[in-house]
DNA sequence: AGCACGCCGACT
DNA sequence: GTCGGCGTGCTC
C-alpha cells in the first residue's frame, strides 16, 4: 500500500497520512479529496511516503476519496517552499498553501458526465431503480451528471472511488472545477461537439446546422446565440452531443493596476548613469543564486535598474518576480512597469477580486506571464523557475505577515530564488541591519547607487529641538504661568513653509500618528479612555466624532465626563494627523491642503486620487502618516516637515531606532527630487539622537556601526536570532497559569546552551481583544540554534505544558511587541 | 476551522 | 434529579 502526507486547510501544524488506494502515481501538488471526521475536505498531496509514519495507528488511516488533478496543482518548488516555511515559522501548512493556490482551489468539486462518457455502452451511471439511489433524484440523474454535475458526495455514493478516478483519467468524467474559475466568475457557453461526423451533420436540421456552423470558430455564450436558436434548443443539441457545454471567462483580460487605479506613465529613463549602468552589469552577469544589495540613495533611481535588469532576464527567457511592500502606495511605479512591459506583467494587489486573481494564477502558471509584481503573499506566485528575484523596499517590516502563517516575503523570496538557481536583488535607500550585516560580511554582494539621478543634491536637513522653542516661547510669554498653547509647529517650519508656498512649491509634512487627538485623560482622576477589548488610549478622531482604539478598531462615543470619577475635565492630548491638518489650515488660510491617512483615503482609489491631485500641483500641501513617506516620486515637493520626528524612538522594541532612521530618511527623500534643491526640517524633543542625527546628516553607514554596535551587545538581530512565544487567555489569571507552566518546561532548556530566555512577561499591549497576552523572548546566537529549540518546544508532550491552542509562535518577529 | 467531550446553573 | 452553557482538545 501507499500512503501520502496530505496537506489540509485546518489551523495544524502537521500533515495528515492517508493511503492512497488508486491505480495511479501519485504527483506532489496534486489536489486530494480527503476524508475528515465524516466529511471531505481538499487538501494537497504533499509527499508519498514509502511506509505510513509508525507513531500513527494503523486503523486511524484511511484512503483518500479522490485524486483532483491529473496534473500537479503546485510546482515541486512551491510546495517545498511551504513545507520549509510551516517549519521555520511553525505556521500550518494549509494556511501556506492556501496563500500559494489561487482562489476557488479549495471548494468542492463536482463532477460531470462527459458526452463521452455519455456514449460509453454499457451505461456508467446506474439504471434509475437501482437499489440505494435516492429515488427523487434519480430520474433526473443522468441529465443532472450531464448538466450540473453530481458533487463529489454523491458520485461517491454512486461509484467505487476508483473508477470514479479511472473514468476521469480517461476522460468520461471531469472535473468541474477549473482551478483559475471560481464559480459566478464563468458563462455558460458552447462549441461544437467533438464528433459531429459529416454524413449526420447533412440529416440535421437546419437550424441545427446553423448553430454548428455558428460554433466552428469559437465557442459561444447563449446570449450571443439567441438570435439563432432557443436555449432549449441549445440544451437538446447538447443532450444529442452534436454541441458541448463549455466555460468562458466571463471578464477575459485582468485589468491593469493603471487602470484600477487611474494613474499614468511617467516617459521611461533609458540613459543609465554609470553607476546604474554598473550595478546593472553586475546583476545581468551575475552567477546562479548570486544576492545583490542595491544599496541606492532615495531618487538614486533603482527603478530604472529593475526595468532594464528585468529586460535583460525576460529576453534570456527567464521569469521575474519583484516584491513590494504595498503596490496601493505606489501607483506611479505600478504604471510605469506596466509601460514598460505592456501585457506580460501580472499586478497582483489586495484590491483585486477573486476571478481577477484567480485568472492571473492560472496565466502566471501556464507561462502566458513571465513577471510579477506584488506584495509578499506574490512570493507564491507559481512562475516557472524564476531568473530573477527583486525585493524593493526590502526593510520594510510590510514583509512580514503579522497574523497567522507569519512569514516573512522577503526572506522566502530569498529561499526561492537560492533554490530556482535565481538572482536575488534586495533594493533599499536604508537597508535593514540584517541585510547590511550580510553585506558586510561579503554574503550579499553590495551595489551602490551614491548619487540621486541627474545629478540632484540630497536636501539638506535640520532638526529643531522643540524643547528649546518651548523654552523660547515660555521666556516671551506675557505672563510665565500662563498656560501655553499646544506647540505643534514651530517658528522654523512655519517659515519655511510659508516661504514656499509663496514660492508656489509643494510641502509635505509627515505626522506618523492618525486621528486628531492620542490620549483622553481625565485631569481629576489622571486616567486615560481605555479600549473595552484592550489595554490601549482611544485615539479622539474629530472628523469623525468618536473615540477610535487603533489596535482592534472599537470605536465609542467622546463622552464630556470621565466614566471613572465623573469629573468633566476630560483633556484630549497629543498630536495626530487631523490636529496637524486643522494647525496647518489655520497658519495657512489660504493653501489648498489635504490630508492622507487611513481615515480620509479609505480606499486605494480615493488615495491614488489625493495623491495625484497633488502630483499634478492642484494642491499646495500634503499633511499625512507614514503612507505619505513612501516611494512616491513627486517633483513638487521642495519642503518636507516632519512633527513629532523622534516619536517612534520611545518605543519599546530593539528595532525603535533602525524604523525611526528608516522612515525619517525615506521621508527626506520625498524632497527635492525635482529642479530645485530641498529642504527638510524635523522637530523632535531628542534631536541629539543618533537616530535623528545620523539621519539629519545622511550618514547612513554611521548609523549602522552604532546602532550593530548595541545589537551585538544585547543579543539582537543581526547577531541573534529570535522568537516570539505568546499565551493568549481571556482570562487573565489562565494565560497567567500556561506562561509559567511553559515557563518552568522552558528554564531546563538553557541549562548549558548559549541560549537566553526573557520573561514570562505582559506583553506590551497586554490586553488586545480581549485577549490577556504573556510573552517569552526567545534568543540563540543562530538561526539553526533557534530552530533546534524550537523542535524541543514542540516536542513537549504532555498538554498541560505546550497549550497549542492558546500559544502564539513568532519566528523571526519584525517587532517584540506583537 | 468544525465537532465531540466534559464540568457547573435553570428547569421538569 | 436532567438539559445545555461554552471551555478544551482532536482531527490522519
Amino acid at each position: 500500500m501507499i500512503y501520502v502526507a496530505v496537506g489540509l486547510p485546518v489551523p495544524q501544524r502537521q500533515a495528515f497520512t492517508y493511503s492512497f488506494p488508486f491505480d495511479l502515481e501519485p504527483r506532489p501538488g496534486q489536489r486530494v479529496w480527503a476524508p475528515w471526521r465524516g466529511q471531505y475536505k481538499t487538501g494537497i498531496l504533499l509527499q508519498v511516503l514509502a511506509q505510513a509514519p509508525a507513531e500513527i495507528e494503523a486503523e486511524k488511516i484511511r484512503p483518500l476519496a479522490c485524486v483532483l488533478d491529473v496534473e500537479p496543482l503546485l510546482s515541486q518548488e512551491l510546495l517545498d517552499m511551504a513545507v520549509w516555511a510551516a517549519r521555520y515559522y511553525r505556521a500550518p501548512i494549509g494556511e501556506l498553501l492556501a496563500t500559494a493556490l489561487p482562489p476557488g482551489a479549495e471548494t468542492a468539486p463536482r463532477v460531470r458526465l462527459t458526452p463521452e462518457g455519455a456514449r460509453i455502452e454499457p451505461p456508467i451511471l446506474p439504471a434509475p431503480d437501482t437499489p440505494g439511489l435516492f429515488a427523487a433524484s434519480s430520474s433526473r440523474l443522468r441529465t443532472r451528471a450531464q448538466r450540473q454535475g453530481l458533487s463529489l458526495q454523491e458520485a461517491l455514493a454512486i461509484w467505487p472511488a476508483e473508477s470514479l478516478q479511472a473514468w476521469v483519467q480517461k476522460g468520461w468524467l471531469e472535473w468541474m472545477i477549473a482551478p483559475s474559475l471560481p464559480p459566478g466568475r464563468q458563462r455558460l457557453a458552447y462549441r461544437a461537439g467533438q464528433t459531429p461526423l459529416e454524413a449526420e451533420s447533412h440529416t440535421l436540421h437546419p437550424r441545427r446546422q446553423q448553430v454548428l456552423q455558428a460554433l466552428q470558430r469559437e465557442p459561444k455564450t447563449p446570449a450571443q446565440l439567441r438570435t439563432l436558436a432557443s436555449p432549449s434548443l441549445l440544451r437538446a443539441m447538447a443532450r444529442d452531443g452534436q454541441i458541448e457545454e463549455h466555460a468562458i471567462e466571463a471578464e477575459p483580460e485582468p485589468r491593469t493596476a493603471a487602470a484600477h487605479l487611474n494613474w499614468p506613465a511617467r516617459p521611461r529613463v533609458t540613459q543609465l548613469n554609470p553607476a546604474q549602468t554598473a550595478a546593472c552589469g553586475a546583476m545581468t552577469a551575475a552567477v546562479a543564486g548570486e544576492i545583490f544589495l542595491l544599496y541606492g540613495v532615495t531618487g538614486s533611481g533603482k527603478t530604472a535598474v529593475y526595468l532594464e535588469c528585468m529586460q535583460h532576464y525576460l529576453e534570456r527567457g527567464r521569469t521575474v518576480l519583484l516584491l513590494v511592500p504595498e503596490i496601493g502606495l505606489t501607483p506611479a511605479a505600478a504604471a510605469d512597469f506596466e509601460q514598460a512591459f505592456p501585457g506580460q506583467i501580472a499586478i497582483l494587489h489586495s484590491g483585486m477580486s477573486a476571478g481577477e486573481r484567480a485568472r492571473n494564477w492560472h496565466r502566471i502558471r501556464n507561462g502566458e506571464i513571465r513577471l510579477v509584481i506584488g506584495t509578499r503573499s506574490a512570493v507564491w506566485a507559481p512562475l516557472r523557475e524564476p531568473g530573477l528575484v527583486i525585493v524593493d523596499e526590502e526593510h520594510d517590516a510590510a514583509f512580514k505577515q503579522q497574523e497567522s502563517p507569519r512569514y516573512s516575503g522577503r526572506d522566502l523570496a530569498i529561499w526561492r530564488a537560492r533554490r530556482a538557481g535565481a538572482v536575488t536583488v534586495l533594493g533599499s535607500a536604508t537597508p535593514s541591519l540584517e541585510t547590511w550585516e550580510h553585506a558586510r560580511l561579503g554574503r550579499y554582494r553590495k551595489l551602490e547607487l551614491p548619487e540621486r539621478a541627474q545629478q540632484r543634491p540630497l536636501p539638506r536637513i535640520e532638526v529643531v529641538d522643540m524643547c528649546e522653542e518651548f523654552r523660547r516661547r515660555a521666556v516671551t510669554a506675557a505672563q510665565p504661568r500662563q498656560r501655553l498653547p499646544e506647540l505643534i509647529l514651530a517658528e522654523p517650519l512655519l517659515n519655511a513653509i510659508r516661504a514656499r508656498l509663496e514660492r508656489r512649491e509643494q510641502v509635505l509634512v509627515l505626522i506618523n500618528r492618525r486621528g486628531f487627538a492620542p490620549v483622553a485623560l481625565c485631569r481629576q482622576c489622571g486616567r486615560a479612555v481605555e479600549c473595552r477589548d484592550c489595554s490601549s488610549a482611544m485615539t479622539w478622531h474629530r472628523q469623525a466624532h468618536c473615540l477610535l482604539c487603533h489596535l482592534c478598531g472599537y470605536s465609542a462615543v467622546p463622552l464630556r465626563q470621565c466614566a471613572h470619577c465623573g469629573s468633566e475635565h476630560l483633556y484630549y492630548l497629543g498630536v495626530g494627523s487631523e490636529k496637524v491638518e486643522a494647525e496647518l489650515q489655520q497658519q495657512f488660510p489660504a493653501a489648498r491642503i489635504r490630508r492622507l491617512d487611513r481615515d480620509s483615503a479609505r480606499s486605494r482609489r480615493q488615495f491614488a486620487q489625493v495623491l495625484r491631485a497633488f502630483h499634478a500641483g492642484d494642491l499646495d500641501l500634503l499633511v499625512g502618516t507614514q503612507m505619505i513617506a513612501k516611494g512616491h516620486d513627486l517633483p513638487g515637493v521642495t519642503l518636507v516637515g516632519v512633527v513629532q520626528a523622534d516619536q517612534g524612538l520611545h518605543f519599546p522594541d530593539f528595532r525603535a531606532a533602525e524604523r525611526t532612521f528608516q522612515l525619517l530618511t525615506q521621508v527626506a527623500g520625498r524632497a527635492g527630487r525635482g529642479e530645485i534643491a530641498g529642504q527638510v526640517i524635523l522637530q523632535a524633543q531628542s534631536p541629539g539622537h543618533y537616530a535623528m542625527q545620523a539621519a539629519a546628516a545622511h550618514q547612513t553607514e554611521h548609523f549602522y556601526e552604532r546602532e550593530a554596535h548595541f545589537r551585538r551587545q544585547l543579543h539582537y538581530p543581526p547577531f541573534a536570532a529570535l522568537a516570539v512565544l505568546q499565551l493568549r487567555h481571556r482570562r487573565q489569571e489562565r494565560a497567567w497559569k500556561m506562561a509559567q507552566q511553559l515557563a518552568s518546561a522552558l528554564r531546563p532548556m538553557l541549562a548549558g546552551r548559549p541560549r537566553r530566555l526573557l520573561g514570562p512577561a505582559p506583553a506590551l499591549v497586554a490586553r488586545l481583544k480581549r485577549e490577556y497576552r504573556f510573552q517569552f523572548l526567545l534568543q540563540c546566537p543562530s538561526r539553526p540554534a533557534l530552530q533546534a529549540w524550537l523542535d524541543e518546544i514542540e516536542a513537549l508532550r504532555p498538554v498541560r505544558e505546550l497549550p497549542t491552542q492558546s500559544l502564539v509562535m513568532d519566528v523571526d518577529p519584525v517587532s517584540l511587541n506583537l
